[in-house]
RNA sequence: GCGGAUAUGGUGUAAUUGGUAGCCACGUCAGACUUAGGAUCUGAUGCCGAGAGGCGUGGGGGUUCGAGUCCCUUUAUCCGCACCA
């Protein structure tokens, strides 16, 4: 019998549809794992060869579980909000809701090929009503609550309000925008408006008047993390800065809890210090420097308080709120024209001009408050009006910005750490001895700096302050496709909706582009009377994982008991790509939810592996310059040629199909080829898997040559999970091979069925539990490509083998990475019940000694020996030989070198 | 500029975590079978050398009986952040 794939494959397919058998439940009497994949945004070009890889992985890792006597939560869902189905309806008219059905049927397609074991019943789409409820939901309770800084969590509103009522915003720490204050008799003077516009100061889910990435071309602002190099990352359309009324959710409330959950977590340091960099944590004083001839007082914010008597001048950010005001009457026009020329610089041009220095003094004077000078006041960009207050003090002998803004504008230089050339560049580093600095003289760097944060406290010019660079997140859209706000106006004022009222559903329009008036698409709808914007992609993938818990609850998020069984995911698998974006605003909304009880676990993701990017490798041919004639790789130095993309699917392992070629394009259609050895050989290159290329290679078409546990193994093999790599179909026949061999195993030569139940050899056991013990290893430690390596090896080694006692166990074994054939063996070997449910096998320590190794340090250091151990040794035996490292010793000074230090597994480090 | 990662045959990679470098594959070469096939099987294959032997994990240095692995230094590539005071 031969090994049909494609037979087979669909006939275990459809039997797991059937029979519905991954379908899991939550079942107290098995221990839970949660294996989850970042769910995939369904986008017109379908999925590539790339895609799987992390599926293939979780998938393989599921499975394993599972035959570990694990009840595994494995689903999988659609993150089906978002810009392309939005541009593409512009474009084209079509609704984003149909084009993004029929992308989900592509996707799902695709995926049924490749075998995945995802309970499809828990299937979730963030575009679904049922869905994003519970999206508008979390929104509405992030309204209503505060994050207290006291309590270190989210509270009611109404118990801020009950403060404020009592006691004004004495006693108050929250949470907030803006420091406040106020009395409980002017808090009781204010109308409704003014109330709700204190409190918009404190929610969690708030709206707000800030500095926002706008970007004209897609007709919305963006987050943070959707901006790179001042361009979309979406689109890749420049972004500007722009003021605007929108609404936010208070991240910067977690960042604290934020950078001290990841502790706990295993994910890699690389991606932990993503996160660290963007939370960006910074210890130091606030300071108020006194304006001359105002009562005025300057807040700035630094980390180098100890450097306070260097300070020769200060700078305020073209957006700072008294810039204006700041600008005296011979200087206003200049600091008018500045402010301008900013403006009209979008982020991208800001960013590629950093070294360039600019300003203009405002003519102000501040008052060093440590040393009573006068020192001006200077406008410039090189201050960034979102970070700290907006203004600094500047110390241009130990701040490299400030160094080169004083030397061109001529502005003193006053070292205050010995250390460093000044007449270069300015001393940065935090170490050295302080000088010039009046009572700080003489004292390290580190010492003064803490001295000087009680100072400026004691002196009342301010206090030692913990800044982070993260920022609020922006969270309106001004585009059609996504959740609506469940938010009405009253005036300016905004009003949520009852929970009854949930969902909010998204109305049809015709139009998706912008209004006439600039207003977003649902502004054309008749009758809506609530907020024209419309979420973040983010926004529903913030807790899709909690979901799965019980994606048809109709009552809650989840339920109670799902979320106290399933807890939190233990294994996450997804690209780097999110670091800053769906990581954050994921642990920060499960933190939320976690602060009001409706979860049980603080952190969501327990652990995180980055599968790496899978790159295209194009192929060239090479076309002589003015002919339809092609040079094979070998032969083009000999002629001017140029080098044309070929589809790589018509390339294999380089060589071109000459046939195929012709066909391929009509230009092509009467091409002439200068070979070598009979063979057209393509050139190669590494570039990024895309059309224009024609280096995509399609999961569909490999499945249908090669089968999908070909696709899976060979996806594996490739390297390791973590790496990024270049697709190579080249290679794939090792691993086909494989297959087919182990598919020979159950035959004998004339293709009968052979597998029988003699006993085994000392050496197939040694072989069978050698393999059991470095597949499951490898599992356990995500070195997949290893464990691929390991059957093969295995095979090798086995030679002609139908033994049942070894072929089982085996195929139990090799059935996370190839279900199918793994399945349709195990049911000729006679089994009823599907292989997933088999106990996947453990290994037995005594047949896996073979030898030991040992190093004695002989005098010229020389001599190695190793020992060979029957295959029935044990442990015991072999341990009888080890000497231990003082008896080493010992034997070393006897000075008798050939003797023999016996040591399996590790070896022991010996001293002469 | 700051931070992180990586570097091993013609190619993808492996190495018991300081212990025989190159497992397993691809590719290449040779052979077997064969109604020449993009099938299957066997063997060889790091480099130099006829050979003995020598060299060899980006480069240089160090620790060690022993270094791909640890330390210092340097180069290259990739990723993240980037006027964050």
């Amino acid at each position: 019998m031969e090994y049909n794939f494609k037979e087979l494959e669909q006939k275990w397919q459809s039997r797991w549809r059937e029979d519905q058998t991954y379908k899991v439940e939550v079942d107290a009497s098995k221990p839970k794992f949660y294996v989850l994949d970042m769910f995939p945004y369904p986008s017109g070009a379908g999925l590539h060869v790339g895609h799987p890889l992390g599926y293939i992985a979780s998938d393989i890792y599921s499975r394993y579980k599972r035959s570990c006597g694990f009840n595994v939560l494995h689903p999988m869902g659609y993150d089906a909000f978002g810009l392309p189905a939005e541009q593409y309806a512009i474009q084209t008219g079509q609704h984003p809701a149909v084009t993004t059905e029929q992308n989900i049927a592509r996707y799902r397609e695709q995926m049924d090929k490749i075998g995945f074991c995802y309970d499809w019943s828990r299937e979730v789409r963030t575009c679904e009503p049922e869905y994003y409820k519970w999206t508008q939901w979390a929104f509405l309770k992030m309204f209503a609550h505060y994050y207290n800084n006291a309590t270190q969590k989210a509270e009611p509103i109404e118990n801020l309000v009950a403060a404020f009522e009592a006691n004004g915003t004495e006693g108050v720490d929250a949470a907030c925008s803006q420091q406040l204050k106020f009395s409980a008799a002017e808090w009781a003077a204010k109308s409704e408006a003014e109330k709700e516009q204190v409190l918009q100061n404190y929610r969690i889910a708030f709206r707000a008047d800030t500095m926002v990435n706008w970007c004209p071309q897609l007709g919305t602002v963006l987050a943070n993390d959707e901006v790179k190099d001042g361009l979309s990352v979406r689109g890749g359309y420049p972004v500007v800065q722009k003021r605007m009324k929108q609404w936010l959710l208070r991240v910067t409330a977690y960042a604290q809890r934020m950078l001290d959950g990841m502790d706990s977590l295993e994910w890699s340091d690389s991606l932990k210090e993503i996160q660290r960099n963007w939370i960006g944590r910074s210890v130091g004083a606030q300071v108020f420097f006194d304006i001359a001839g105002s009562d005025r007082k300057l807040e700035i914010f630094t980390t180098r308080p100890d450097t306070i008597f260097g300070v020769t001048f200060m700078v305020i950010a073209p957006e700072h709120e008294w810039v204006t005001e700041l600008a005296t009457a011979e200087n206003k026009a200049a600091v008018e024209e500045y402010i301008e020329q900013t403006k009209k610089r979008s982020e991208r041009e800001r960013i590629a001009e950093t070294k360039r220095v600019s300003g203009v003094a405002t003519g102000s004077y501040a008052i060093n408050p440590f040393n009573g000078k006068q020192i001006p006041i200077y406008v410039s960009d090189y201050v960034l009006a979102g970070y700290g207050t907006g203004a600094i003090m500047a110390v241009p002998a130990h701040d490299s910005r400030d160094y080169a803004f004083a030397r061109h504008f001529g502005l003193d230089i006053i070292p205050v750490v010995a250390g460093g050339n000044l007449e270069e560049s300015s001393y940065d580093a935090k170490e050295g001895e302080v000088i010039n600095s009046d009572f700080l003289n003489g004292m390290d760097v580190k010492e003064a700096i803490n001295l000087m944060f009680d100072e400026v406290e004691k002196r009342g010019l301010g206090k030692k302050l913990i800044n982070y660079r993260l920022r609020d997140a922006i969270f309106s859209r001004q585009r059609y496709w996504g959740e609506p706000f469940p938010i009405k106006y009253e005036g300016d004022v905004a009003k949520p909706l009852a929970e009854e009222q949930l969902p909010l559903e998204l109305p049809a329009v015709e139009n998706f582009g912008p209004t006439e008036q600039g207003e977003p698409p649902l502004a054309r709808v008749e009758g809506w009377e609530y907020e024209y914007s419309t979420m973040p992609g983010f926004a529903g993938s913030s807790a899709y994982y909690l979901r799965y818990m019980d994606p048809h609850n109709n009552e809650a998020l989840v339920s109670e008991e799902a979320n106290n069984y399933w807890r939190n995911v233990d294994l996450y698998i997804g690209g780097i790509e999110h670091a800053t974006g769906h990581l954050m605003y994921s642990r920060f909304w499960n933190m939320f939810l976690y602060d009001l009880g409706y979860v049980c676990e603080s952190e969501p993701f327990k652990k995180l592996v980055n599968q790496g990017m899978i790159q295209g490798r194009s192929n060239f041919v090479y076309r002589v310059v003015g002919t339809n004639k092609f040079v094979s790789l070998g032969l083009r130095k000999e002629y001017e040629t140029q080098e044309i993309h070929v589809d790589v699917n018509i390339v294999k392992n380089d060589i071109l199909d000459l046939d195929a070629f012709r066909a391929w394009r009509p230009e092509f259609a009467d091409a002439e080829f200068i070979l070598e050895d009979g063979k057209y050989v393509c050139g190669w290159a590494i570039e990024k898997m895309s059309k224009s290329m024609f280096n995509v290679v399609n999961p569909d078409y490999i499945v249908e040559q090669y089968g999908a546990d070909t696709l899976r193994m060979y996806e594996m093999f490739l390297g390791p999970l973590e790496q990024s790599k270049p697709w190579d179909t080249n290679g794939i026949d090792g691993v086909h091979k494989f297959l087919r061999k182990f598919w020979r195993l159950y035959f004998d030569r004339e293709g009968n069925l052979a597998i029988n139940d003699e006993k085994a050899t000392d050496k197939e056991l040694k072989t069978l539990h050698k393999t059991i013990k470095k597949v499951r290893e490898d599992i356990e430690h995500f070195s997949f490509n290893t464990s691929v390596a390991a059957f093969m090896i295995c095979l090798n080694e086995l030679g002609e083998c139908h033994k049942r006692e070894i072929l089982e166990p085996l195929t139990i074994l090799l059935s996370p990475f190839a279900p199918h054939i793994a399945e349709e063996l195990w049911s000729l070997a006679g089994h009823t019940s599907t292989i997933c449910d088999a106990a996947y096998p453990t290994h037995d320590e005594k047949y896996l000694v073979e030898s030991a190794f040992a190093y004695p340090v002989s005098i010229n250091g020389k001599v190695r020996f190793k020992k060979e151990y029957p295959l029935t040794a044990t442990a015991a035996e072999i341990s009888a030989d080890i000497v231990t490292t003082e008896e080493a010793k010992r034997w070393l000074e006897g000075a008798e070198p050939k003797k023999i230090i016996v040591v399996p597994g590790k070896i022991i480090n010996l001293v002469k």
